[in-house]
DNA sequence: ATTTTTGTCTAGTGAGTTGCTCAAGTTTTG
DNA sequence: CAAAACTTGAGCAACTCACTAGACAAAAAT
């Protein structure tokens, strides 16, 4: 029931991205020395959350990433699910990633007792990550 | 962000083991049976709840698994401990396996906000988790 | 007492994931 | 053009997950 160091990472790299929210772009290896993150794999990281809209690159000599969205419109919700998959604890309680389970003997019935109390956990985790936002973060140092 | 299989049929298999619960026996065959669960793997779990002193076994002829707690004792954070480990998101703020994280720069400073956020997650699962009794899935069918 | 029926224990295994590295690009600026 | 940056994709060692196998121990039935 972890997290993984991808989300983390991820997290840690937005921290410092908002730090220069308006101002100057970031580049990898700045991030990387800062967090202490292996540049290549935040490379990754970095790509990936630029597809998912939230970030901005330029490349060349005075290139680099710098956020697209504003920190009040980042979720901590978004962020995980970007690069670690749905919050959920199994995914039959899914919102963003059902799944009906295969083996379960209750997936026909009305209610399996299993789902409701982890559909009760996945609500309470997405509650606090997707109102958390990276404003939180802001001039944390 | 998952819970294992192991958790998960370790409660399909606490959720049988409370319907018998102060009648008889089960074997792991039954149980295995009744929640699709491959029985070489069921037993292992439920060997582990035993070991955590949750169940009594009883070999031979007539033998099988019983529950030796009562459902309203035993909880569902309990058992996904047991089977999975720590609740908490990050092993930073888990209140029953705490680990300092090396690489995080915050980890010297008295306040990282990462931490902040995945301790509201953590205390909200284990708030669920360790209040919901295996009682709650009683007669459930 | 022996056989059968059950649980106990330890080890292994194949598939997939995680966390990370490397190499060969492409784009931008000086 | 050369240097500095991002881009892309492939690759890989270590680990974990879900499960399997097999030898063993105890209890009951015969």
């Amino acid at each position: 029931m972890k997290f993984s160091k991808k989300s983390e990472y991820g997290l840690r790299a937005l921290i410092e991205l908002c730090e220069t929210y308006g101002g100057r772009v970031l580049q990898r290896h700045e991030i990387a020395e800062r967090q202490n993150i292996p540049v290549e794999f935040l490379e990754q990281i970095l790509l990936a959350l630029k597809r998912a809209g939230l970030l901005a690159s330029r490349r060349g000599v005075r290139g680099g990433y710098s956020l697209i969205k504003s920190p009040e419109d980042i979720t901590l919700g978004q962020v995980i699910r970007i690069l670690d998959g749905p919050l959920a604890p199994i995914s039959c309680v899914s919102k963003t990633a059902y799944q009906k389970c295969a083996d379960c003997p209750y997936a026909a019935t009305p209610s399996c007792p299993l789902q409701q109390a982890m559909g009760e956990v996945r609500d309470a985790i997405a509650d606090i990550l997707d109102h958390y936002t990276l404003s939180r973060f802001a001039h944390s140092k």
